[in-house]
DNA sequence: CTGTTAGCGCGTTCAA
DNA sequence: TTGAACGCGCTAACAG
């Protein structure tokens, strides 16, 4: 039913080894004998077997990447912004991905990691949502496994990966709010595990202390990154008795949530209550009002740790010896970095003002 | 370095089809075998190469899953939510997961399914967003290859699918509407080729009319199913002269955005404008007011045409047959269901409520 | 019970 | 310029 090199060669006389190499384009097979064997193929509608060149060749052309999901309705944009930067890069550079969906830190991620890297199911995997103490990066490590990481960690070694300078990004948004006014800033929190809330709430907290503000753990409440989590963290909130009049959220949806609950108490965004979120998901900027948040280029990140990774399984220039091919690199090549961190953004919408009672 | 058959087969003394054996868990093996052979293979870390192993067995046990993507920056939580379903479904069955972003109708995308087939990437494909003449599904019931669509199609030929009946659903919002008194209905349409998009423009049309209301093609604003495009789409409603008093959009993203522009105008949602959607996504639920809008679960539909496909990979009863085999089924036992269709539910949040005029 | 042979489909020697 | 032989790693059929 499927055609293959064997049925060509049967069909136009000549041995699996000349027809392999007529459609490969090597130049060491007569002119007359490629224009045959690439008529049959055509006509016969060949296509190579994608496995067995796999086999062949030992290597897959195929990128892994576990989205760590947590309860069953898993719903967040910021990841199908991520998977669309991550397949269209591998596309480009003709990589099959392969999604795989498991909760964080269980024995069925352990597993799916395990059978990627041993069974050499893909050539690279693509690590998001870093944790402290991050098992698969240990594991990755360990392994050689090639790897890129969304997010740093806090193992001693060093591997490559793309982060967004979250610490800095929490203290620009909390100054944005103290320069408002507000002394009382709540903050919704991630995952304690993640990375990247730990940066978050410390460039929180330095800010306030910064500011000579009053740190109140009462104004911290864990989030689990969704809306409803930003939703019902808030109602917390703005339950306390002074009430917080800036809330700040550790990513774009809880912030979003959390405008919402406050709007369910009749409360308006941008003067009885600020809010500022985090990623900038298209979802912010059109929100009512737009959200105020701190920029991450989601898109461009895992076209990026994308682009990395595939650098990466295909040999390019190891780290350690960047500095010496610097000079003799040719025009137009450019470095292969390691370890990025992006500036973040800013971002000031409506949804931030001045305190209710400054003006 | 990664060790294989051969390595343990040395390690041990025996033949590699005997250690293949062993660890298959044949009982054609001496129990003391087995255990030197279970023994050697755990000790030197030995995990079957998958690849070797799909060659061999002529099939990959992978699903692939194509996602329609426009613009670049695409954020859908659909998608997020559709995905979580299918990658956990496919998990439960042992599958992998490949998945590809391409542009709807492009060329790529057409490259990519020939690929999938003909190079034999993966066992089946699943389809979503189905389109009026729709060449993926042509194309696969041509080659005879297993998939299941989300969404019906117009095609004559007969294929497995699950979708929610878009027609009532959305009979069933506009009529809402009516009954609240709405006379002047907006409608924020997506890419005419979309099945689903017929399905519901021909529900609002024909609920318009069946409560003798009269028609207006300036009523009806193409989207591009995007917050931005519902947000664009209700600012053009919203400026017609006598504007609107509701708004129906074929997805919850583009409600969002009609509501945001509608509270960027300064009107109340639920008062001044009421805004319907489809999905129930899980922001519609905590959306300012929450949304009206259609249910569509679509975290189990995901789950379900990934359950239907892995039943028609490993050869379930042919939809044909189906009826000779009700019979002869033992207890326990249920049809694979081919063709489904469900029934959509409306949910009725803060988002409607009487026109403006009428109380 | 175990080993030999064979083959999945392809690409890469090495001879002819 | 072409073909035969071999191997990627695994499993299945068949002997012994």
């Amino acid at each position: 039913m499927t055609v293959t090199l064997k049925d060509i060669a049967k069909q136009v006389g000549l041995s699996v080894t000349t027809v392999s190499r007529a459609l490969a384009g090597y130049d060491d097979v007569a002119e007359g004998t490629r224009q045959r064997v690439r008529a049959a193929a055509k006509e016969m509608g060949y296509y190579p077997n994608i496995t067995a060149r796999h086999l062949q060749k030992q290597r897959t052309d195929t990128l892994a990447f576990v989205i760590p999901t947590h309860g069953p309705r898993f719903s967040d944009p910021f990841f199908s912004e991520l998977l669309a930067g991550i397949g269209n890069e591998a596309g480009r550079h003709h990589f099959d991905l392969l999604v795989s969906t498991q909760p964080p830190d269980s024995e069925d991620e352990r597993e799916t990691y395990r059978r990627i890297v041993h069974g050499r199911r893909a050539d690279g995997v693509l690590v998001v949502r870093t944790r402290q103490n991050d098992e698969r990066i240990r594991f990755l490590s360990e392994q050689g496994f090639p790897f890129v990481a969304f997010g740093r960690s806090d193992l001693g070694s060093s591997f490559p990966y793309v982060d967004e300078d979250s610490y800095t990004g929490t203290r620009l948004i909390t100054q944005h709010m103290a320069d408002l006014g507000h002394r009382r800033i709540g903050f919704v929190s991630a995952p304690a595990g993640l990375m990247f809330c730990q940066l978050r709430l410390a460039g929180y907290r330095d800010t306030l202390q910064a500011n000579g503000l009053e740190p109140d753990r009462a104004l911290i409440i864990g989030g689990d990154l969704t809306q409803r989590g930003g939703f019902e963290a808030a109602q917390t909130l703005l339950a306390l008795d002074p009430r917080p009049t800036a809330i700040i959220a550790c990513n774009d949806l809880m912030a979003l949530g959390a405008m919402s609950a406050a709007q369910n108490l009749g409360l308006i965004i941008g003067q009885d209550l600020s809010v500022g979120g985090f990623d900038d998901i298209p979802l912010a900027e059109h929100a009512h009002p737009p959200l105020t948040t701190v920029r991450q280029p989601i898109y461009e990140i895992g076209q990026r740790i994308t682009r990395m990774l595939v650098q990466l399984i295909q040999g390019q220039p190891a780290p350690e010896t960047r500095q010496d091919t610097r000079r003799s690199r040719k025009a137009g090549e450019v470095a292969a970095e390691t370890q990025v961190i992006l500036t973040p953004q800013l971002i000031i919408r409506g949804s931030s003002g001045p305190p209710p009672d400054s003006g």
